[in-house]
DNA sequence: AATGAATGAGGATTCATTCAT
DNA sequence: TATGAATGAATCCTCATTCAT
């Protein structure tokens, strides 16, 4: 790509150039995969050395958590204010749709949770781990704490641990969905298409399946 | 392990030898992880040369896929007989911890289908994915018509569906459950321990939550 | 280490800085060794820049020779002070004793001598080459003087020599004596006890014993 | 280099390529340096692939280390030969002209010598370490025997001791003698020719000089 | 059927040094 | 004089797989 010799000097000016690399290593990881995306690569396509990536992520899984982290927040972010503002009628079906709409719009943050905690996880520092669960944990308390707002039957504390089901289920159906080439071609087949799986679709199914099941039992207790 | 020179010239010696490929792939996966197993550690430990891995084994992921098959085989054959003795007087509560029994006594299992997708089902021949999954199709079909028996809310066909929905719970909580070392450290932390997932515990609750969820679903359409 | 943003104006400060960054790199330098010292490192430490130190040593190799080049300054100084104070009732195992006790009171030296020619001295100027043997000439030639009136055995310009071969016995029995961490824990076996040294009593055994023989040399010449 | 393609099924001809990597990479070594050999280098120049050197030795270090055993074995041979011919009228001279004749028709033995404690014997395993010392031992106590039959002024145990004595003077002179190319080009000038070191020369100097220096002792004590 | 010698692709990372500011 | 962002060279080793014997 275009070289960019420009000395970044000012925190702005990092900051831009650090947006520039994670960008380009999204690119690239869209466009194949976390195996085949290089350090080397994400360097060359961003116009910079390769020792300039490693200035600003320390090692490649600290750039991919960094990409996650950026999607996380976006996510996050559109989830609240969709809580926010369906707050006073909001449904089982309303904030399912709202939760796999704004994963359907990012389709690289899905990804991502799926290798998280296989490859991402692995070979980092103690101070990244815990910067990144603490994120995690802010914005699960955060939105959780909306989810109970539009979902009176979940009590204190019980919106996060949804988020957390939510995100097993993610990198669950992910897994069943995004098969090897091999294995997509053999999902063909009239009698297999059982295995062949629409995503949100599927994840959105059993999201709302799960809360109505949540639902369920807290009116039984009730009672 | 103990030299076996001898040449399996019958079915049975060959089917034997298979097996106890097979065993010490399993047992050394379980001391340890998918890529600390080399093929050559398997053929050593079995005491056997490389090639004659190879020979029973066209591939290394061929080799974790048969000890898959091996595992789910076992694990429907119980389902299944759970699922008939139970019967007549069956209940969300009851079928939802014979599943999660029947995984918790065989956590190779478990492991190996968190790595199904993302690892074995790679670099596979399009017949070793067509067995595959005809083998699972098959057991999901049978299992699926049982679970239909036991709760009549499913209608015909819902029961395999449940199963695959099963399938990535399994995959996506044994994800959050089995964290780095690095994470697991840092998830000791009181304010994180959100993030400590018991696995079985955790996947029994949201399988639950999804059955009744289907359950209510089911009862709201006949009204 | 305190930060020390002030520019250096006046040569005493420039000095002053020059030798802060030296007594850094030495002190780090003690603490590990010459790979595990890194530029970036040195510079932190001594509370200033990267581009700082390559300001006051062009390099590397240039910094730990300066390094090298004052611990020497000082072990000459402590062994011409004290040859000239034995001056008149002079021994072989006076000389032998002074040497070696000066050599243990600088571990850093025996350290630097050891990796003074495969590491300092590779990529070095002409400047700094002629530099560093002209400053060394002129202390084997002053204190080989000392030695030769000392050890009357000794012919003119022996004495720069003796110091030579003094030089190369350091070298080598520092390599013998630090073993690497593997080597050491091997060599704890009795068998190999042979193996262990003890650094200043060997060098100064040698050392003595090639002092005699020189002089048996010299004696026999006479006769 | 000439492909082998052949496959080396029985050990004399896994011993033949054995050496003939070996003998690629002594002579690689010899027309330039350890850091500059590569195991591609050697595998490309023996004529097989990258990964057959690493079958025959573990790592580069085992190789080198393989090559120093076998020239060490070589001269070892040698000095044995000649200080049995020699046995009956032996002398201090005769014994050191031996060793360093032995020395300088080996001149790859003395570099690596010199990198032995530095590079070679770090990052090697126990097994290896435990075999290159016992090595050592058995030849340093065997020779070390055999000198103290051509030098009766040694006491038992001592002839072993004398070797580790010419191994820190090989090593120490050696490091003298191989300026390099800078300091080279800067001791062309006569003022410096105080350092142009003429290595066997030096070293055989400096170890009839410690031998003579020990016999005095050894005297001094009987009366 | 069994063996095991041979193959070779594939990539993150460090750090001395430079030079724009 | 001081800074620190940017550079880029350079290499060992593993291991699944093949195929000659």
């Amino acid at each position: 790509m275009e070289k960019q010799r420009r000395r970044a000097i000012y925190d702005d000016q990092k900051e831009e150039r650090r947006q520039a690399i994670l960008d380009t290593a999204g690119r690239l990881f869209q466009a194949t995969s976390y195996e085949a995306v290089t350090m080397a690569g994400v360097a060359e396509a961003a116009g910079v050395a390769k020792g300039t990536v490693f200035l600003y992520f320390k090692t490649k899984e600290a750039l991919f958590l960094a990409l996650l982290e950026q999607q996380l927040e976006s996510w996050f972010a559109a989830v609240d204010a969709g809580l926010v503002a369906m707050s006073g009628a909001s449904s089982i079906p309303g904030v399912t749709s709202l939760l796999g709409e704004q994963l359907e719009s990012r389709p690289g943050l899905t990804r991502l949770l799926a290798i998280l905690h296989t490859l991402l996880e692995r070979n980092i520092s103690v101070e990244e781990a815990l910067h990144f669960k603490y994120m995690l944990k802010d914005h699960f308390e955060r939105t959780g704490a909306l989810l109970e707002r539009c979902l009176p039957f979940l009590h204190a504390g019980e919106g996060a641990h949804v988020l957390l089901q939510c995100d097993a289920m993610v990198i669950g159906f992910w897994h069943l969905a995004d098969a090897a080439p091999v294995v997509q071609q053999v999902l063909q087949r009239p009698e297999l298409l059982l295995f062949e799986i629409r995503f949100v679709s599927e994840v959105s199914t059993a999201i709302q399946a799960l809360l109505y099941g949540l639902e369920k039992v807290a009116q039984e207790k009730v009672q």
